[in-house]
DNA sequence: CGAGGGTTTGATACTATTCAAGTAACGTGG
DNA sequence: CCACGTTACTTGAATAGTATCAAACCCTCG
């Protein structure tokens, strides 16, 4: 069953991508491509979808696609000096990976799916050509590599400064929409240590610490938070 | 003597600045941008010096300059939660800061001078025009965010992951040109703290411990470094 | 039922922070 | 020119915070 278990992290095929029936076309990287310029340009967007687990890409590889989210979650890895690896990034549907492709064709991350996904594989000389007909796809592009920065940045500033409790009291409030986080974003304590740059049993003492001073409750996949107790708890 | 201290840090005007005679044109921002177009196009660039101390833009404020830094050094710092400010990135001659306007018009850091500057000031507008007349400007200003989610990112997997030691020792390895640090990229222990996310006593016990065991010499203004030495100690 | 993945918890060692004191170099004003 | 304050840095001692190693727990699944 040796195969069977590799064979579950492969990408399955899903059929050609129709970019003007996408259901997160408003957001999407093509959103403002008309749709004659969509459908006939040479080039075709396969629609895969990758389980929990599978890679779609590795740091340091050149590659030929870009990747556009249309649903499920997915972690950006790179290998610190020592051995363990360090998330930098979530994404979500709507969020592209492999924009970096367009600087120097050389993925800079390990694009790892934390939860399925359906997700365009976009040619780059597609993008190129689309870049370069349409000034909305370089704003687009722009858009998302300026949200890249953002993202990141906050990953210094905020996951990566101050005690354990302060970086997961700031994880939790920004997984959180309201009160509760969406079970469609959890993560496990290793990708979290991973996330915040701590190690999992640090993560798992925060996580009951919170839970005995009753900013959060756990269930089967999700926590229900106490957004001015973590606030307070964030700002230490 | 108060207002002549404050003065000290106020931007000088040097004049306006002529793209065509830059002495980085050629990896400048408007490095591809015909000379005629960047003569007459109703919009002008002013060139600043700011004085070591001086501040461009503040986090969190509207804007309607990008800064194209011809000589100098700046640091991009980011509030934390609590109290502590975090440096997310150092910027050196060709290389740009405030993009993020053509995101949302807000600045996202507070630029401060590291070491006197000479400064391009460009108008937002300016260069909006720019961008849709010639293709060119676009491709600059992506490879232009590209490098500073590719900084960013290192600043999350190096700089702010492992002991002291090692983030100490990735940053000097990145500093260095060789076998010793650039002495216009001289940085003081605190704002070296600020960029590993330490304190800044930490980062003197840290130098002190490298000089003993003879993986650094300091000097005036510069470390001559053992590049061997310290990669190992980046690795642990 | 046994195996394995994800998690929790405890004991201990290690690392970094905090608070405090002190040094050295520099520039300013009396 | 010296006294003084300021800035950058160093060092020590106590403490807080985290990592590490080890053991055990709880599920699920074949």
């Amino acid at each position: 069953m040796e195969a069977t278990r590799i064979r579950a992290h492969e990408p399955v095929w899903m059929g050609r991508s129709d970019c003007c029936a996408c259901p997160v076309r408003t957001r999407a990287l093509f959103a403002h491509v008309p749709d004659a310029a969509l459908k006939s340009n040479g080039y075709t967007i396969d629609l895969l979808r990758v389980r929990t687990g599978g890679t779609l890409y590795e740091e340091g590889a050149t590659g030929d696609y870009v990747y556009a989210l249309r649903s499920g979650f997915v972690k950006l890895m790179q290998q610190s000096g020592n051995g363990n690896a360090r998330i930098v990034r979530l994404l979500h549907a709507g969020e592209s990976a492999g924009l970096e492709l367009l600087a120097d064709g050389r993925y800079r991350h390990t694009a790892v799916v934390l939860r399925d996904i359906d997700v365009c594989r976009v040619p780059l000389r597609m993008l190129r050509t689309l870049r370069e007909a349409h000034r909305e796809v370089c704003d687009e592009v722009l858009r998302r590599l300026q949200k890249s920065v953002d993202t990141a940045d906050y990953g210094i500033t905020h996951l990566s400064t101050g005690t354990a409790q302060a970086r997961m009291a700031r994880l939790l409030l920004g997984l959180a929409r309201g009160k509760q986080t969406d079970e469609r974003d959890w993560l496990m304590r290793e990708d979290i240590a991973a996330l915040l740059g701590l190690t999992l049993e640090t993560v798992s003492r925060t996580v009951s610490e919170f839970k005995r001073q009753g900013l959060i409750v756990e269930h089967e996949r999700y926590f229900e938070i106490d957004r001015d107790g973590l606030e307070r708890v964030a700002s230490n």
